[in-house]
DNA sequence: AAGTATACCAACCGCGAGCGC
DNA sequence: GGCGCTCGCGGTTGGTATACT
């Protein structure tokens, strides 16, 4: 059986890091093209890199918007209030957070926020309750759910929430600062109208 | 100054979902 | 319904920079 197509020809493909000449000639492509069809962009381009590689370095370097390092303080309290409600989904944390990459919310949780957590352990919902990892993945679960019933107009449990869902099934928080954690607090009694928490 | 440990970040890998044929 | 292709995600690895001894 053939290989699968996504994954990248170990020995043809060019591997390491970017060069200048390759992120200009892929952002020039995907200008023209959209990023999209990633296969046809790194050949169009000329790279000799999978397209996997390319969405990579497109969505993690050169897409327009991108913020650098300086993960502030505000940031960080957001991305340990949604991985406390999410777990690992690095993408949607990331789509919370404008500017930042799952990639870099993931290696800063891995490098800084994790031991952190490790050493306060502080529950930011209670001071007694803490949610098993299980649960967590549970729950996202259901939200999913939840987000196609509403999608279908089935849900009555979010008919009268403040709440709606994008195209992408996932509550649409584009009225809401990200950076204002208020709406977290709202999502956070959400929450507990859904699943019974604490 | 040299060697070693640790931190950080970019990139790779494998898997699963969605889609079209 | 089955198959192959494409994409996106999360986990992991490897290279480089910095701190420490």
């Amino acid at each position: 059986m053939a290989p699968r197509s996504s994954k990248c020809n170990k020995k043809e493909a060019n591997r390491g890091a970017w060069t200048a000449e390759e992120d200009q000639k892929l952002a020039q492509v995907i200008e023209i093209h959209g990023p999209k069809r990633w296969r046809s962009v790194a050949a169009k381009a000329g790279l000799n890199r999978c397209g996997k590689s390319c969405r990579l370095r497109w969505m993690n370097h050169l897409r327009p918007n991108i913020k650098r390092g300086n993960i502030s303080d505000q940031e960080e309290d957001l991305i340990v209030r949604l991985h406390k409600l999410l777990g690992n989904r690095w993408s949607l944390i990331a789509g919370r957070l404008p500017g930042r990459t799952d990639n870099e919310i993931k290696n800063y949780w891995n490098s800084h926020l994790s031991k952190k957590i490790k050493q306060n352990e502080k529950p930011v919902r209670s001071s007694t309750w803490q949610e098993p990892a299980s649960t967590v993945k549970t729950k996202v679960l259901d939200m999913d759910n939840v987000a196609k019933r509403s999608e279908e107009g089935t849900s009555k449990t979010l008919e009268d929430s403040k709440f709606s869902f994008g195209g992408d099934g996932f509550f649409d928080f584009s009225n809401e600062d990200p950076l204002n954690l208020e709406w977290m607090s709202e999502f956070l009694e959400l929450d507990e109208t859904l699943y019974g928490f604490p």
